[in-house]
DNA sequence: AGGCGTATATTCGTGCACGGATATATAAAT
DNA sequence: ATTTATATATCCGTGCACGAATATACGCCT
């Protein structure tokens, strides 16, 4: 039943949604992604766009329906959704919105090294991001909002919702830290100890603990 | 002050961070990472470590210290940091955890095209993703705690931490989704017209807004 | 002694992502 | 009337990501 893996750049699910609606040409797909603002939720390159589309075509899940030109402008391509695209959306959909799919968040990483800087550094910085993020959460609620105040239908709204709970969850993440941090937590010497002799500290940690204390 | 972008792979950071520590050469940072479970922060594939490190040498912020043959195995090449990379390593580290970065999760775009599956499917598949995260959640909240129990320093299991607190939110968010599209949220019979006449029925919504309900 | 799974260690080819170039049309500004 | 900026529409080259291939060594079972 699990067929071929799906492509790879979530643009592409984006454009077999908006020819799931009509048929319409890789420009015009790129002005109404903007216009209804999930450029914020699905990056968008014009490069990628037309790379996407050809590998929807070579897929065979869209096809070019005509070729239009108007005046001297360069000539645009309209293109539609086969059956076989249809099944694929819908496929790609059940997927996504069934199984949480592993990611890898850039500050995730950081935290992984968080040690290789020096505490008092380390402090200042997650301040500015907790900062930046306040900042972040307090427009999109403001947003949200004034969205919903004009009854605009919530179901077109969801992701901005998911977008601001993840970034509620993490400042709150932020602010535990650095209190955390203001208290000792590390241990400090410990964390102190590692700018001071990093490899003999990193090996005295993960020695002491069998170098894999999980699971 | 703001030099060159950083590399693109976060995994070369964690290169520079290991051999910030000691010099060492490719495989054994893979192993390194594996031990203490870095590869579930950092995306880990050892074709992509080999490019890596190639660019990080382009780039001089490595170098390579000894070539060394044990037997007839592969050669190995152990490499070092120079200054350079000393310096990249600290500036990367400050912009990632002193700004927020821009990301696209995978299912913040499945969100955004929510309504080309009908409500009931939806419903479903969220009530499955629901219980997917549920036990990803308990295995982690577990693993952690028995961590702590051993008396590992808090200091090496921030990013850990961290992707609990995102799941768990998202796992909240879920539920709640869950229980207002029960309660006929959407509103429903929109989402289903959606489903009757997709493109009439898109073209009212965005119409009737503006197109861009937003800011 | 022979076979087989696993660990060690790296290279290569393919395919995708994206910045930037290209070219024309239209609206605004001077 | 002429430059300037912005919108329309697509293409291409470079560089990066990763799966798969390669090759040797070692421990274990029979």
């Amino acid at each position: 039943m699990t067929s071929r893996p799906h492509p790879s750049n979530p643009l592409a699910l984006a454009v077999l949604a908006l020819l799931f609606e009509r048929p319409m040409h890789p420009y015009e797909m790129g002005v109404i992604l903007k216009q209804r603002h999930k450029e914020e939720s699905i990056k968008l390159r014009y490069g990628s766009l037309y790379t996407v589309i050809e590998l929807l075509l070579a897929r065979g899940f869209i096809a070019a329906r005509e070729t239009a030109r108007d005046g001297k402008r360069p000539e645009r391509t309209i293109y539609e959704i086969t059956p076989a695209g249809r099944d694929e959306l819908h496929d790609w959909m059940v997927d996504l919105v069934g199984e949480p799919a592993k990611e890898y968040p850039q500050f995730e990483a950081a935290l992984c090294l968080l040690p290789v800087l020096p505490p008092d550094e380390a402090l200042a910085l997650l301040r500015q991001r907790l900062k930046r993020i306040e900042q972040t959460t307090a427009a999109l609620a403001g947003e949200i909002a004034s969205i919903s105040a004009q009854n605009f239908p919530a179901l077109f709204l969801v992701e901005t919702e998911y977008r601001l709970a993840l970034l509620r969850a993490e400042q709150v993440f932020v602010a535990e830290l650095i209190r955390r941090i203001e208290s000792g937590w590390g241990p400090l010497d410990l964390w102190r100890g590692v700018h001071e002799d990093r490899e003999a500290t990193m090996n005295k940690i993960y020695r002491e603990f069998g170098g894999a204390p999980m699971a």
